[in-house]
RNA sequence: UGAGCUGGCCGGGCGACCGCGUGGGGCGCGAGCUCCCCGAGGAAGGUCCGGGCUCCACAGGGCAAGGUGGUGGGUAACUCCCACCCGGGGUGACCCGCGGGACAGUGCCACAGAAAGCAGACCGCCGCUCGCGCCUCACGGCGGGAGCGGUAAGGGUGAAACGGUGGUGUAAGAGACCACCAGCGUGCCGGGCGACCGGGACGGCUAGGUAAACCCCACCUGGAGCAAGGUCAAGAAGGAGGACGCCGCGAGGUGUCCUUCGCGCGGACGUUCGAGGGCUGCCCGCCCGAGUUCGCGGGUAGACCGCCAGAGGCUGUCGGUGACGGCAGCCCUAGAUGGAUGGUCGCCGACCGUGGUGCCGCGAGGCCCACGGGGACAGAACCCGGCCUACAGGCCAGCUCAUCCG
RNA sequence: UGGGGUAUGGGGUAAUUGGCAGCCCGACUGGUUCUGGUCCAGUUAGUCUAGGUUCGAGUCCUAGUACCCCAG
């Protein structure tokens, strides 16, 4: 689970992310990264998740979104000072264990980070 | 023992590690840290009704529109619930029913059939009159036709055909008359608060269905909905849409042009006689300079309230056939807002499947052992009362039918 | 939260007041052709579900299911 301070709450940021953040792909969960240009105060990453309809009715939904949240937290201390982060689950998700939402989790994060090692980004 | 009917209840348990939200306590200047309590459902669901609550509207009445529809009760209220009546189904326990009005009016009843609604008559039956044919010496008889009239018994159609059965009667027939039965109307007696039920009397002999067709009657309904509504309260930067061009595989980015929004009312001062701002906290001075500032109202982003103690739950008792109500005692039992109430793992476990040269049994099957799987439907969003829908598996109580034993 | 609409063979669509469920494309079979296509003939299969009103329901009523749309 997540404090109330890591949770991405502004409808305005998460948009901001999903427009301009970077982008990695899994079979399941895609993430936007989004880190502000300059250093707008030393706060904490923030993580928000978007999980439609697509995905199964509401107790899936729900079950998607918890075992999402503990899968942030423990991976919290991997983002960028100011970073938000965006989770988008697909329809996939539903079905998928917490072993494989981890793994994908891991790898999206890791392609987000090594392009941004590499100058890439906009 | 088997098959069923009705009502009620449960709907995984234990543990370890790591977490989240409301509230409370402690520490800390503070950010925060720490401890404790509590933390999804019987449907939280669909959003089909009814109410509370909030804002708007409203003298009163009527029309329109919508809804309800046996009777009596319960309730804050209901299209809900209870009891009863009526009709239908079941051997039965029991179940089902939008169940007012068809002499207030209008409409419809396809096909078939003579005729589908108020009267009429196709075939037929019967009588009378007039021809014709045949038989007979004749009287007369038989057959068939036309016209006039009497009938509604029989025929056949249909979902439905103008009461049914039997008799008297007749030229043939007919409620024309009689008996019984069904049904209608009027008034009476008895029972019931009532819907209605039972009984007998009289009348007329008979009246079709459809209002989930229009309609009539009685009753009910002001409108919106917690994104209701209220409090606090930035910024003037830009936002939205469209057309065209460029870049990009694309998502998109960027440029130009057009449209629209960037609030309303009022006051004071000011536009070269300088409001206001900057240097600069003040004065002088210098520079920029056409609007500036105040009040009231409104309230976008955002924050807070509404927001959880209530037609509340449990137990007992009393009244009532029951729904339910009265009284007493005890309890506090989710309040999130990109949305908490959990994640991972282990053990147990109803239950299911497979296997067994195991045990019992005539058998169906039961028990035991091993292995594998392993909980259904489903997540509060202002609250409550119902309805409807989904639901693996299991428990309890009462009752019915069949069979066997005593 | 509030409101509206649709459902007819595999796909797309008709049905006047309730009165025999049609049409096009497709699929299949046969014929024509050396073969395929074209063409011709024929066959298949349907009113979303359940219940009700009615003599009779795609149509009327009630409840449900699925999908779509609109406003905030």
């Amino acid at each position: 689970m997540l404090t109330r301070e890591s949770r991405l709450t502004s409808s305005q940021l998460f948009s901001w992310a999903v427009r301009t953040g970077r982008r990695a792909g899994t079979s399941t969960l895609v993430l936007h990264l989004a880190v502000p240009s300059t250093e707008t105060a030393g706060r904490r990453p923030q993580v928000g998740f978007v999980v439609s309809k697509a995905v199964g009715p509401a107790v899936t939904r729900n079950l998607v979104k918890r075992r999402l949240r503990h899968l942030a937290r423990e991976r919290l201390s991997s983002l960028p000072g100011s970073g938000v982060l965006v989770v988008r689950a697909l329809p996939p998700a539903a079905t998928a264990s917490y072993a494989v939402l981890g793994d994908d989790f891991d790898r999206a994060l890791d392609r987000l980070e090594r392009r941004s090692q590499t100058g890439g980004g906009r």
